[in-house]
DNA sequence: CATGAATGAGTTTTCATTCAT
DNA sequence: GATGAATGAAAACTCATTCAT
């Protein structure tokens, strides 16, 4: 039985905290003592486990995007098992992103504020970049699978993540009396997915 | 020759500079003697335009969606008077966009960091509200002067708007090398037409 | 015919501004600006017409000061005319000291803040304690003329002098509710008339 | 030996240090910083403690009257094991009060600038009402010892009260040279005796 | 005389960071 | 590891004062 906690675990507590945090403030408002209360821990310890207030913030991208990255893999996983393909596959893969990503209203948000910040730090942007390849490319892979032309299929997908990102801004932004984020994205997809 | 300035050029003139500082740096971390150093003026004067800082960036976030949308309104204007229609009209309307919007990175920066300022600032965002709901309108009128179906219309331009806006972001995030944007944007632009 | 108005009005109507002024915040949180505001002229001027802010903060108590003392002088003319002496001629002044000064509250409420700054500033300090000497003078001498005891009738119009400030004060900081000030006042006056 | 210090006894030290500013400075005049120095504690600390620069005001205020409140209790209590009762106790509450209120330069001058901030701050006025109530009735509670007429016992109280405060008032503005206030001040309170 | 833009010193306040206990 | 007092840099904001027009 282990004595301590993992202090990766505290360092989780952390992140989620700074989590809750920005559903309320940008990171540039929320202060050490905000996120060490949220986690319930002393201000003080946040400097021991991260060497300083954007370290948490680097952190918290890192663990951010890791975590939807184990949702999309682990519903790639399901997929795989049920050997679906083609258009199919698209479609369910859309559905999957709508509910839990681009319509997921806390993670739009958060994301908003993490493009902001990639805008000015590189390294943030770095961390973007690849997340933002790997899932073009995931994309791709599967339109791949009902088109077989692979430079077209990449194009689609940057296209329709570009898309998506949009429809994640607009849901933040833009208010449901005005503008029906459901039967837009689905509208869409319909068409791209006609088009394959 | 007018002996003083008009107090409204020296507003111009900081909110220009704010402009300026936008390039190096988010808001947040853009002090007022920052901007008032760029313009060239006492940051006390500042406070006597402005009344305080959060009074410098709405009237800015006004000033930069105005800019814009007079450089809409001459290009439409423009393209009146050249009394083209239907799917022409499109066409020329995405290469206007293009050039002077989506892929405007100074502009496409400034925007990426108003979006993560509206998700946090109900003032913002209401401005920015009315910014898009009128460019999706403007799309969408010139598309139904091709497809005469106003519900289609206006569900294409908003998916379109989106689009350009994730397109927009990525040019700020991810780096030309894997990712022509201008390909991504015109291939997908033609689709959209051809659907039409 | 004056072409222009005379100067010194255009300090009295700043002074009475500042007298405005005072009745809602004290001088050091009251700005030149919204002494200008008030007396509806522009607040450069009021460099032209005073050294500077302490200066016309001096010039304030001065003319306060010699207004309540015209009062005084105006009231003791008309006393002296009716040729009046002794226990009512001191009758006859308080009366006219609790309704005119005493509790006018307006009056108290600047003259607590007056009492303040003279407690700092010798300046002011001399001013006031003139107007005190003359003061407790005057009533001494009303007092004699029913005594006949020159060190007497000073140390009870000394004494009676600090009482009024004393119930000034309390008609500014205590309540009506918990204290009738006038009877206070006029109860110890009639002990004080007895006592002659 | 405790091993840090109490944070209460780093509080008084601060408002000490407000104390000994207010004997130099009016509280408008005294920045955080002013106070800081003097409690020789860096600037930042007094944030730490207090909520504001109003809140060490407030609280500042509270300690000077609980430590007089704390003077005066002691004082009676000696009185009480006395079992003094009457003129005797009227008068030797008198001496009490000349020496250690009324003729303490220090604090008179720090209670014409507390008059002063309460005549414009209710809260501060609150404070000082309920003292001066307690005040007023713990004398009245003496004299009618000696009276047995409690009605007139208070209003004498009351008046005492405002004469001493008047005479605190003239301790600091006018000069002992013109004024002998200890003279003025035992003479009216021997009438007073008298007439019990 | 009158105006109001411009200056710059000074103030309160916030907060990341350090460090002794 | 944990705590919270202490530090000091930097920020927004105020305002008396000056001065060109």
């Amino acid at each position: 039985m282990p004595r301590k906690k993992n202090p990766e675990e505290k360092k989780i507590q952390i992140l989620e905290a700074l989590n809750q945090c920005l559903h309320e403030k940008p990171f540039d408002k929320t202060s050490i003592k905000d996120i060490a209360r949220v986690a319930g821990v002393n201000h003080g310890l946040l400097h021991y486990y991260f060497k300083n207030k954007e370290d948490i913030l680097t952190q918290y991208i890192e663990y951010v995007i890791d975590h939807y990255k184990s949702l999309f893999n682990d519903w790639m996983i399901s997929q795989q098992t049920q050997n679906i393909g083609g258009k199919k596959l698209v479609e369910d893969f859309f559905g999957f992103m709508n509910t839990r990503i681009t319509l997921n209203k806390k993670l739009s948000k958060v994301f908003i504020e993490i493009w902001a910040i990639a805008a000015y730090n590189a390294d943030i942007r770095t961390i973007l970049q690849q997340a933002y390849q790997e899932w073009i490319s995931a994309l791709s892979e599967m339109l791949n699978t009902a088109t077989n032309d692979p430079a077209a299929a990449w194009k689609t997908s940057a296209a329709t993540v570009a898309f998506l990102e949009g429809m994640a801004l607009f849901s933040i932004i833009l208010t449901p009396d005005t503008f029906d984020f459901n039967q837009v994205l689905t509208g869409f997809q319909k068409k791209i997915i006609e088009t394959l």
